[in-house]
RNA sequence: GCCGGGGUGGGGUAGGUGGUUAUCCUACGGGACUGUGGAUCCCGCGACUCGGGUUCGAAUCUCGGCCCCGGCCCCA
């Protein structure tokens, strides 16, 4: 029998896992605190959701098979597709925006590594509809207070704008594949490679030059000024500009977007995302400081509905790498509360008073008070070892002659105080304790 | 898909030029200790990643698989 998990998969024990249940709890927060509801969607879905637009070579890292009906289907690879099919197939008519959150697992097939990992969990959002540069910039303040409320510290948050390259593209009248072949090469960030290719195709000087310019382009505010300079009649490129200005002084406007003094947001015009559905504002979120897998969260508007035929409805959405971000705040040593698994142990003198041990830890319990009782029929040192060893903070002791007098005694186990407690107060006087 | 480093009780490790019963720490179970935990001592439990090869004999040498770690490619 093979005992193994398989490849790339992982087991979360107590302490990973309450950790992680505390971060999902501060992102819920905030992204409720934002409007936004929680969905759920299949963990496997048709394969076409994901070929249609993605192209068949994605099979390969897909974890697809047929079911007992010959059906072609996938275990998610992401949930931005399931998110926009669940809009086309239940919501086309709800009133706009639309703002959903998720949390899930999704599988890629690739090789493990470092911060990557075969079922891995994404936590994201979708703003469908009502998409403006004021609703970029909410996406963004909601990413980047998601990291102020998880203590993250180090992280740069880059955003860009497709439409500057295509509008610039597009006036140039380069043919399509051409496009999508040069978005390629900028999200890969190779000049290199890329100007090789524009000499190849025959790109005019003006747009080689732009678009050379437009690669290595990172930093403040000043770029857009830098650039606008330079565009002349473009009128594609020149609106995109001003909604990324638009943007930018939206992100003000909520408090977040200080670029003088905070040195966390950097215009990033080389963002392409490598995705065909992305088509304005994208932004990815780097720390630094984890090398290859720096990248912890990504989004952009889009309009994948569209290209599933439905309605032309501006969207916008982002996806934090659920495993990535609790990397990064394990490096920086965040410190994530590990609750014990119980508060209270109620531990029997002897075999005599187990029945009574029974009844108190049921009130308490009742009362809401995490709880747990010797069902091992130990000795009592032995008891006290457990309930040490747990990190039970306090022990009640059910002995005999305190019973007489109607009393249980309250054992302290951080500090060894002990007290005599009447058993009818118990649950009150514990309520006080924690 | 490519390159490199690894895999010894539950966790962490020693051994490695082939040779008795595989080291130590910790954890776990029991005891010393019949109403008081974290200490000490004793006893117990428990491992050479899997398969083939070389050999009288393999944890050790060799080949392959699986898995882990790091770096590329990729990351919709």
């Amino acid at each position: 029998m093979e005992l193994s998990k398989p490849r790339g998969t992982r087991d979360f024990l107590f302490e990973e896992m309450n950790q992680r249940k505390q971060v999902e709890a501060t992102l819920k927060k905030v992204f409720e605190t934002y409007a936004y509801q929680e969905i759920k969607t299949p963990l496997f879905e048709n394969l076409s959701l994901f070929t249609i637009k993605s192209g068949e070579q994605i099979v390969e890292q897909l974890y697809n098979f047929k079911d007992k009906n010959e059906r072609e289907l996938t275990l998610r690879p992401e949930i931005t597709a399931p998110v926009a099919r669940l809009y086309m197939s239940n919501m086309q008519k709800s009133p706009k925006p639309i703002k959903m959150y998720y949390y899930g697992s999704c599988f890629r097939y690739e090789r493990p590594q470092k911060g990557r990992y075969r079922q891995f969990w994404q936590f994201g959002c979708e703003l469908i509809g009502g998409k403006t540069p004021e609703a970029d910039a909410e996406i963004i303040t909601m990413a980047s207070q998601s990291l102020e409320k998880l203590g993250l510290e180090g992280y740069e948050i880059h955003i860009g704008h497709l439409g500057i390259v295509r509008g610039l593209l597009k006036e140039a009248q380069v043919e399509e594949s051409h496009q999508e072949q040069i978005m390629v090469l900028i999200d890969k960030g190779d000049v290199e490679e890329l100007q090789n290719f524009l000499k190849e195709v025959d790109m005019d000087y003006e747009t080689t030059n732009i678009l050379l310019m437009i690669i290595e382009m990172k930093g403040g505010c000043e770029i857009l000024d830098n650039l606008r300079a330079k565009i002349n009649d473009k009128k594609m490129v020149l609106d995109a500009l001003d909604e990324f200005s638009q943007l930018l002084k939206t992100l003000n406007d909520f408090g977040v977007g200080d670029f003088g003094r905070n040195t966390k947001f950097v215009i990033n015009l080389g963002i392409a995302r490598g995705l065909d559905y992305y088509s304005g504002m994208v932004f990815e979120i780097y720390v630094p400081k984890l090398g290859a897998q720096k990248q912890i969260c990504g989004g952009g508007s889009y309009n994948l509905i569209e290209n599933f035929g439905g309605e032309k409805v501006g969207s916008t959405g982002f996806a934090f790498g659920f495993d990535r971000l609790m990397g990064a705040l394990i490096h920086q040593n965040k410190e994530l509360k590990s609750d014990g698994a119980a508060n209270i142990f109620v531990a029997p003198i002897s075999n005599a008073t187990r029945p009574k041990s029974f009844e108190i830890t049921q009130k308490l319990r009742n009362a809401g008070i995490s709880t747990e009782v010797d069902l091992g029929r130990r000795k009592f040192k032995k008891i006290l070892t457990y309930a040490n060893h747990i990190g039970a903070r306090y022990v009640i002791l059910v002995g005999e002659k305190d019973l007489l007098e109607g009393n249980i005694t309250l054992k302290n186990m951080e500090t060894g105080d002990q007290e005599e407690i009447p058993v009818d107060n118990i649950v009150e006087h514990v309520l006080k304790l924690i």
